[in-house]
DNA sequence: TGCCATGTTAAACT
DNA sequence: GAGTTTAACATGGC
């Protein structure tokens, strides 16, 4: 469910629910539900992982963490609690198995949209320059910092690597300054391709290292291992993906 | 059936 | 106190 192109079309499929008042509201999410109640829609915006719910004078944070799911008009999960349903007059919109939460802070003064990846103000600039201050991390841990690529997941993580023919325990400091580049931008390219492949409903089809064993361009196995400090699984050829290690 | 995983936070360790 | 490890959350596919 989660990485930041899934809440990007989330926020296609409530766009009929913008601008309307929530007439009900339930569910088993620990928040000052009734707040919503008769409040309008004023926007649903996403800050990569982060799915906002704007009302005029607070915002309902949903983060979907690994199981979270949503489904509208329809509650598909009839066993399953629900963890918060809104209501309204064109229809009801349900979340299950996620973390909500009420922020009353401006988002402007929260959020920082040069960091979201799929945000326009998205800014590749300043992620090198974040990347630059940690040469000794690894990259697979730095693509999956939400600081610095907010929207990557590990999926997201190990097809740029593997796009990129870079190594995922390389260090950062280590990587060629075109190549860490090239690194950062295709971060953000990476998952407006995996946005237009799950509309499509064809992402799957189009992965090229994550669960592969096989390497689509050498046709050796790939090595599946859990890197980095944050022991996530990543999937990379030892033949065609370079390992950069020493920090010049 | 048991294990594992597109994720994050906080508690419990050292 | 810093840094690291573990638990918790809770679903579904293999």
């Amino acid at each position: 469910m989660p990485e930041g192109p899934t809440m990007v079309l989330l926020k296609e499929a409530l766009a009929p629910f913008k601008g309307k008042k929530v007439l009900e509201v339930a569910g088993n999410a620990k928040i000052e539900k009734e707040r919503a109640l008769n409040q309008p829609i004023k926007e649903f915006r996403t800050f990569g992982k982060h799915f906002l719910i704007c009302f005029p004078s607070f915002t309902i944070r949903i983060h979907f963490l690994l199981f979270g799911s949503f489904s509208i008009d329809e509650q598909v999960r009839l066993n399953k609690a629900v963890r918060l349903k809104l209501v309204f007059d064109v229809g009801t919109v349900y979340f299950y198995t996620c973390a909500v939460k009420i922020l009353d802070e401006s988002l402007d003064d929260i959020y920082d949209w040069s960091t979201d990846v799929m945000n326009k103000a998205w800014s590749p600039r300043k992620a090198k320059q974040k990347l630059l201050q940690h040469p000794k991390e690894l990259i697979c841990d730095e693509l999956l910092d939400q600081d610095i690529f907010a929207g990557v997941g590990n999926i997201i993580k190990n097809e740029v690597l593997f796009k990129m023919r870079v190594h995922p325990e390389s260090k950062v400091g280590a990587i060629p300054s075109t190549k860490l580049a090239k690194i950062v931008s295709t971060a953000s390219s990476y998952s407006f391709d995996f946005l237009a492949w799950r509309r499509e409903f064809v992402l799957i089809k189009n992965l090229k290292a994550h669960g592969k064993k096989i390497c689509p361009r050498c046709q050796v196995p790939l090595i599946k291992k859990h890197t980095g400090k944050k022991k996530r699984r990543s999937f990379f050829c030892k033949n065609c993906q370079v390992k950069y290690s020493t920090i010049s």
